[in-house]
DNA sequence: TGGTGTGAACAACTTCACAGCG
DNA sequence: CGCTGTGAAGTTGTTCACACCA
């Protein structure tokens, strides 16, 4: 395919379209179709299509899919290849929530590290090991633990204060759980997971009651 | 402004302006031009404009808008002038976080319910007074507490089959934090919260590195 | 004068429809 | 024959630019 920009939405979709090809394959589906592929992941065929045209050619006319093969491309498209260093800032019940979850582990990405600044908690060994550092160790620890991604689950007062820390780290990708906008500069990247809009979001549709 | 459909897109931001319109309460600033707050929120003013076109004409010509009108219209648009009664289901570690965290509350977002299917779990009492339900008393405590949003922190396997109770028991609007695509049927609706695909999007942009 | 409200231009994304290949 | 890959058409959302009004 000629060259052309990826729409983040692409990307988000291709996590969708790997999710559901490892079901597929555990449910021993060899082949699959964009069309039924497509009702699976709740989106229209040709946009799956359109999606993967974006990295290259990866189906067979006639035939569809070889579901082990996609699922090894899109992962490769995602960089899920490789295991990804996280670090956590924030020991409160969502950091805790956070660290404690298997989810993370079984897709690859790993809590190398967390922090926090309250002297209580600073030194203290979490359920999987890691030990509770104190935040002004963050540049150190950092390339001790090579920490590639950030994550934020302190209050929403204190958050860009610790964004900017991670960026004086270099710590060039940052996920976060606090309900503000967060400000980086140019090569650094914020992805915002945010309750509240969501919640927002479903009051607002009660409210106007219109489906 | 004449009739028409307005986009989810729209609506989040909307979420956004009410937070920074709060902000700016709080920093004692009365008015202010959708210039300003567009810089300070990260659109564009005419976004601003539009967004709020939807709606009705809240401006002053020459002026701009009065930060204590423009939030409580914005909160009454997203139906956030009342209280909201939320109803967790899964009490695990993200669960438990969710339930303890005080965003939601200062937001008039309530736990007047908790639901699990373990027997040790079921008859506690969680840190905010609720006490953990038989996740098979769904329907009567549904009635009892007027539950009107399902949080289902549950893992991926099971939430696709806790949605279907909640949907029998006809509570309309459920925010999802496990890692799968939910189906419901018309006016139902599901606001997905995924960590994983916010990862995902990370990974990606930290490999291919082009900022 | 200055900033809103809005039609018109523009940009981005999605879906259609079909040529082309296995 | 069936399904992919893709240009073209369609749709949706964003930004411009300015008339209009406090």
């Amino acid at each position: 395919m000629k060259f052309s920009k990826i729409p983040e939405a692409t990307i988000t979709r291709l996590s969708n379209y790997s999710r559901n090809l490892e079901e597929l394959l555990s449910e021993n589906i060899n082949v699959i179709s964009s069309e039924k592929l497509a009702t699976r992941c709740g989106v229209n065929s040709a946009q799956i299509r359109k999606d993967l045209a974006y990295f290259g050619e990866f189906g067979v006319r006639g035939v569809g899919y070889y579901v082990q093969n996609l699922l090894f491309e899109i992962k490769r498209i995602l960089g899920l290849n490789k295991e990804w260093n996280l670090g956590l800032v924030g020991i409160g019940n969502l950091g805790s929530a956070l660290i404690a979850h298997e989810n993370f582990l079984r897709q690859g990405y790993h809590f190398v590290a967390a922090f926090d600044n309250d002297p209580v908690k600073i030194g203290k060994k979490l359920p999987n090991g890691v030990k509770v550092e104190n935040i002004d160790n963050l540049e150190e620890v950092k390339k001790r633990e090579n920490i590639e991604i950030g994550v934020v689950s302190t209050s929403a007062g204190t958050a860009q204060a610790i964004v900017n820390r991670l960026i004086k780290a270099d710590i060039r990708a940052i996920i976060n759980f606090a309900p503000v906008q967060i400000k980086v500069p140019p090569g650094f990247r914020v992805e915002n997971v945010d309750f509240t809009v969501k919640l927002d979001s479903l009051a607002y549709h009660l409210t106007s009651e219109e489906d």
